[in-house]
DNA sequence: CACCGCGGTTAGCGACGACTAATTTCCGGG
DNA sequence: CCCGGAAATTAGTCGTCGCTAACCGCGGTG
């Protein structure tokens, strides 16, 4: 399986709950990103079927090794582009919803340039 | 209409096609997207019916000034976008690939800040 | 003059990701 | 015990974007 930007979204957002409540549910899912929830409950089974998360009987998500992996990759480089773009002046919010879309395109040789730049 | 992702590469290719031959016909842009010929023919269809672009006799085509207008607004950013890659650091080929992607994403006001630190 | 190739187009198909509407399942309170 | 609400799911639809196969029209050449 290919993970697709979507994918990556919906992973992404597990991990934000997981920090934020503690737990992630379908429901809590769609309200983060503002989508249905039968977008959500589809993606779901096919990130089920795939190998990155698990549901409980509670219906409690939870990330595979496989999973958490990928969320972290994508959740870093929502942090670290954000912080990079805060720095050079954009608004916090404004930052926060470009990071979201352009971590899912650049390159790692991109994202380490723009890593050793925050650090500096 | 609302201008899509795919959209903005057409009217892009368009324009650089005219930069570096003179003129773009369907099969250059097929050529320069790595695209089929029919999805290219397609694209120009809703380009050309929604006042983006026009075609003569000789299947050149043109750009209208709302074409021009777009395709202009995102090269800019891709020469910017690419400028400023390099500048922290990242091959320029790898630079070329990222910034066709961040393009279409990003908000003005990022794009602003990046053309800020691009001229310091 | 007949043929071939190039460029463009039409028709038909599939993947993906979102949506709404309707159904299922479960649980707690009256 | 029954009903209502919350959460998940299924079914069905749509829009976007790509593809292949097949066809059209035109111009040059043997």
């Amino acid at each position: 399986m290919k993970i697709h930007k979507s994918a990556e979204d919906y992973l992404e957002m597990i991990l934000m709950l997981q920090e934020r409540k503690g737990y992630a549910r379908s429901i809590d899912i769609a309200a983060g990103l503002s989508v249905s929830k039968p977008s959500v409950s589809f993606a779901m089974k096919q990130l089920r079927e795939n190998g990155y998360i698990t549901m409980d009987e509670g219906n409690v998500i939870r990330l595979t090794e496989q999973g958490q992996e990928i969320a972290s990759r994508v959740y870093r480089r929502h942090k670290t582009l954000t912080k990079f773009l805060v720095q050079i002046g954009v608004e916090e919010s404004q930052a926060r919803e470009d990071a979201c879309k352009i971590e899912h395109d650049i390159s790692s040789a991109t994202f380490e340039a723009i890593t050793r730049y925050t650090q500096e």
